[in-house]
Parts: C-alpha cells; structure tokens; sequence
DNA sequence: ATAATACTGAGAGTAAGTATCAATTAGGCG
DNA sequence: CGCCTAATTGATACTTACTCTCAGTATTAT
C-alpha cells in the first residue's frame, strides 16, 4: 500500500521528501480514518518533526492526486482514508455515532441486500462518491 | 424536497424553527453544494436573519438526521447535499478541479461502465458511503 | 558533485467552528 | 385561543483549523 503510493505519487512527477513519505508512512500505518491534527501529531513525534503547514499541504496534494481522500465523519475537520490502488473503498458510517464499519470485500452489484444481513444493519442511504479526472482536466 | 425535509425533522421530535425552515429552504433552493459559510451568508440576506452558531448548529443537526450530508469537494470546509427521501445521491467529483458531475439516474447495479461511456470519464475509483444506523445505536 | 528548482519550516494572520447563558419561541393542552 | 414549559436561539467571546509568505533547504537530473 505504501510503496503504490509513493510510487504513484512519483508517477505524477512530484518529489518524493521526507515530509511526504513520512505523512504517507503515517496514514497507512493502521489503516485508521485520521484526521490532519492527528497527523500532525504523529509527525511530530520522532527526530525530524514535520512543519505544520507541510502536513497540511501533503494532505491536499495526495488528495489532489486522489491517493487518499478525505472523508466526513464528525463535525469540525475532515478524517482521510488511504485509497488503494484500484480506487475502491466502501463503509459504513453511522450517522448517529459516527462509528466506521470497514467493507472489505466490496462487490458494488447486488450488495446493499446482503450487507442488511451481515452487518445487521438497516441501510437508510448511501454516498457513492466516484474519481476521475473529468474532461476538461485531461 | 423541502416539505420531506421538514416532514422527516417533525418526525424525529424536532421543533420547526424559522431558522431550520430557512436552512432547509436555502439548501433545497437551487440543489446546490452549499458550504456552511454560504449558508451563512444567504440567511443574513432577507429581514429576520439567523445567527452564526444557529447555523452550524442546524448543520449538525441535519446531518445527524442524515437529512443532508456533508462532503469535501475541496480543502477546508465541507459541502452539503440534501439527501432525497429515498437516501440515495451520487455525483463524480474530479480531485483535480473538483467540478462535480451530478448522476441522476443511479443504479447502483451495472453502473460503472456505463459512466465512461456516458461523461467521457475515466473513473479511477469511488467511495460509496452507505448510512444506516449501527447495531449499537439502535 | 553541482546546479536548478521544487519543497519546507516558522510564525503571523485569517477563517471556521464551539461554548455559554440569558432571552425567546414552538407547540401541546386546557 | 392563549398559557406553560422545554426546546431553541443569538450575541459574544473563545478555541481550533487552516493559509500565507519568504528565506533557507533538500531532491533529482545531469
């Protein structure tokens, strides 16, 4: 995951920092939905802290080159997810507690049926948030 | 669209206030991704303006309700889209100029090859959020 | 190894969102 | 209809999130 990223990222033609890697290091590590404060806060940790205004915009150039994409799950800031390589990611978000159910092995034909019995859950919406660069940007 | 709307607030126990009557009129007006800044400002616009923390707190609330939905289109803050009755919306955002591409035909099913063809898009990945609530909410 | 240039960090500035609490209003009920 | 009560609002101050600028630094190509 992390090596598609740096790669894709070299790809664009976009230097590859220590700063970039690092923010990259961080937000796949877990795999978790982090926001920027948290990034920043990670980043700061070991020797060669990154700056702030850096993390802020590393996120908006990954996000730009849709290699993570940031995500509403409480009010206040945005949470970022790592988009894998082939662009699919899928959850649930609860709109009432904001909990995160991770969906693996998402299949977008005939799953809201069987997502209703799986996760026990009463599907009352989705979001179906689609990437590509459209064409007045190609 | 409004009169759902503001039927689904009753429903959930909520008072009808002039200022949620507002935000919903000005959200639904012209079916656009309007930030809470644009909300803001609009609804100071005509006599009887609404204040500052109502506006956000109208948001929230909306939000919790799933009566509408937040979604970064671009850094910094979110959009809000006003989510139809049957809890379904879809749209394309580019990452790179982030225009929006409204789908309103969605079937979820079979849906991805018809899109190249349909906006001349390449679609390089999507996020379906899917909103119900959680096991433990209910 | 060097040069050109993309990138970073620090810090100050701006904008977005939150908390508090007294004043107001919606809506149930007689 | 008009009172009553609890929910809601607005003003203001405050906190946190994000942006800008520019001199200095690091990366990559050669």
């Amino acid at each position: 995951m992390l090596d598609t990223a740096i790669q894709r990222l070299k790809n664009a033609g976009y230097k590859l920092t220590n700063a970039r890697r690092m923010v990259l290091e961080i937000l796949c590590r877990d795999d978790a939905h982090l926001t920027s404060a948290e990034v920043l806060e990670r980043a700061s940790l070991g020797k060669d802290p990154i700056g702030r205004a850096t993390v802020f915009r590393t996120l908006d150039l990954l996000t730009e080159l849709a290699i993570i994409r940031p995500t509403y799950l409480r009010p206040g800031t945005p949470h970022y997810i790592v988009m894998p390589e082939n662009g699919h990611h899928a959850h649930i978000i609860c709109p009432k507690c904001q909990r995160v159910i991770e969906i693996d092995d998402c299949e977008i034909e005939g799953l809201l049926d069987e997502l209703v019995l799986r996760h026990k859950i009463k599907i009352s919406g989705h979001l179906l948030e689609l990437y590509g660069e459209c064409e007045y940007c190609r």
